[in-house]
DNA sequence: ACATTTTTGTTCGCGATAAGAACATAACAA
DNA sequence: TTGTTATGTTCTTATCGCGAACAAAAATGT
């Protein structure tokens, strides 16, 4: 029973309803319609964004007139207010950013790295020379499962169960950190093609399936912070043993490994993601050995989406990574493999399989939207609207 | 943005909130404890429960004096509060039972059925045999997936897309109608073996596999209110055709189904179940074949819970049904075989698999709970307590 | 050009809420 | 009997959002 409520809570609260309004939104409103948004006067509206705009965290700027009436003011984020800075970190990139509130993103640098721990210092001096009074919090979007979040697992870094604690240390801005398939599937749920859906899936395909259960916008972390391993269920018949212990995972026939095995390239990362594209290009040029592959995959994919939509009956499931080629090339033999997986009943009305709208950045956003929500709060707003900071 | 919010409403939604704590309380709790639960004052808390005992919604009672301090009262439901009906509806019988706030559960009647859709009249005419004014919703418990709420599905009584609306005419009081698996999961999160859990998982083994992913103690209905077709996904290797016209179904593999297909029986409602329980007991007299048949089973059900531990990594998965007796004789080996199809990171902690504590009863608690669910709102109980109906 | 309509901003008084302080009460303990 | 402890009760106070009335600024109509 966390949520007490006092009358002064109350104000706090409306102004939470307000900033998360302002945030989520897809386009900025007027205060007018704020407050019809929210259900409260006008007035009530205004010393509400009064508040607000003095600790710069709203600020309102003259709505270009629409009809009658009285002019009035678009709600936008304070040009002076809080930063929240988003991390993408891949197998052998990474990317800053700075996201302000409403999810508008501006890249801040980028680097390579050497695959090792060091690169998270390289990555907080990055952090260090874009500093600002302006930043509040940081956003981290990692490969692999960080069990109970703070232990990490990237298999393709060799990282096996490095301690958060030793490479995001106290001289870190405060830091939130996620799986970078879930972080994609949060930012396509909040902000791209499974926005507005109760229920959605969304999978990232590169050499494995990872993805998340997506419930009214929100992610879902299981029980010990590592659900959405999909790509380890047994969903296409393979007979295969699976890098990670088990046999017959999903990820054996989905994805580039599987892509590339039929050429006799051994499973495995780095140059295996070029591999993977050349048969992409091939199977476009009618090569007929890379359209089976590709095929075989495609079927795969769907085959387990199907069989997936039957235990959480999503109403879409967006894909990234390699599915968005897989969708452009082969869309008919997803979905025709998806139905067949179905239940009979189910057939009518199959979930919508659709290309993430997001690209390449679905993490980096997630990244953005994961340290927003961790400031988005009553506590957190309480406290700069009184103590100042 | 539903949720607007006045001083009056403020209100409300503390009494809801109170209202909320005492109904999910394993233990009635005392006023002074409700006020330290709610982070409220004692003054408040007397305010709150006088204004809820005028409403017949709570009821004081003394507590018996433990240590010093002035003797307080337990909170406890009004004797003339509100009930709810909840209606078991299965194969070929139904019960009724009255639920208070709280979850205490009394039966009132049951009956057999012809399986005609006339079993819906017997039922409305139970309920008007137990007919008080205090009755106020009803949640009921069937089998079978229920799309978009309204269109039963109920297979072994040969429904395919009942109306609901033919069914429950508008002379039924309020009611709330859910699948019985699923309302057994969320009986067991609310009031079993799964209570506390952030995720946690729940399977009814009959004939089928029917089961529902629970999150913070709230059942998942997915886009169509039809998720938890988990039986209908290939997670054993089965190669068969399956009824719902799906190739592989776990189903296939475990459950009754299963356990007499080896000894040459037809799949099937009915006699089946008798069937499988002699299996079970020749199994336990040491008979050779059914103890691989149930052995086999036992396999075929762990391997499918490890692979949907992978994906949605469940703090506990709770059984009922057939799956009581599984555990009961066969636990070692779905623990084995879960671990085995546990990615290798995840096998030192494995999801707890467990017998629900509610039993044959999770269906009929899981309809209390929904039926309460409907109520306990600020709406309604806003009404309650100014119209005093 | 001017009145009308429409929408929004602003001001002020009102009723209600929960908090907090002070005190009363009823048990137990020494 | 007296002190301790936990709870109930009463009263005052700060704050909140609402509603009503009015002002302001645009578009519209004549």
């Amino acid at each position: 029973m966390p949520q007490t409520m006092t009358s002064a809570d109350l104000r706090i609260h409306n102004q939470v309803r307000l900033l998360r309004a302002v945030h989520d939104a897809a386009e900025p409103f007027t205060r007018a319609e704020a407050a019809r948004l929210l259900g409260i006067g006008r007035n009530t509206a205004a010393a509400l964004v009064g508040e607000l705009e003095q600790a710069r965290l709203l600020h309102e700027v003259p709505a270009e007139t629409s009809g009658r009436g009285r002019p009035t003011t678009l709600l936008v984020p304070h040009p002076q207010g809080p930063l929240a800075f988003a991390v993408d970190f891949r197998e052998d990139t990474w990317t800053l950013a700075a996201a302000e509130l409403g999810g508008a993103v501006t890249e801040l640098e980028t680097g390579e790295h050497d695959r090792t721990p060091n690169v998270f210092a390289e990555i907080r001096a990055a952090v260090a020379r874009h500093e600002t009074p302006r930043l509040t919090v940081l956003g981290f979007a990692t490969s692999g499962p960080i069990r109970d979040g703070h232990r990490l697992h990237i298999s393709h870094l060799g990282w096996d169960e490095v301690e958060l604690g030793e490479l995001i240390g106290p001289d870190w801005p405060r830091t939130v950190i996620d799986n970078d398939a879930r972080l994609a599937g949060l930012a396509e749920a909040r902000r791209g093609a499974l926005r507005g859906m109760g229920t959605a899936l969304h999978f990232h395909i590169d050499f494995d399936i990872g993805g998340t259960l997506l419930l009214a916008g929100d992610a879902q972390r299981g029980g010990h912070n590592i659900a959405g391993e999909f790509g380890h269920m047994p969903l296409s018949g393979s007979t295969l043993r699976c890098m990670c212990g088990v046999q017959g995972c999903w990820s054996l026939d989905v994805g580039a490994n599987a892509l590339i095995r039929r050429f006799g390239e051994a499973p495995g990362y780095g140059a295996g993601r070029e591999l993977a594209q050349e048969v992409l290009r091939r199977a476009e040029a009618g090569d007929v050995e890379a359209g089976a592959a590709l095929d075989d995959n495609a079927a795969a994919l769907g085959k387990g989406l199907g069989a997936l939509a039957n235990a959480l009956d999503p109403e879409a499931i967006s894909l990234s990574g390699l599915g968005v080629e897989l969708i452009r090339l082969r869309r008919a033999v997803i979905e025709a493999q998806c139905v067949e997986a179905l239940m009979e009943f189910r057939r009518n009305e199959p979930p919508q399989i659709v290309a993430g709208k997001l690209g390449g950045a679905g993490p980096l956003r997630g990244a953005a939207e994961v340290a927003w929500d961790a400031v988005l709060n009553a506590d957190w707003v309480k406290a700069r609207l009184t103590g100042g900071r």
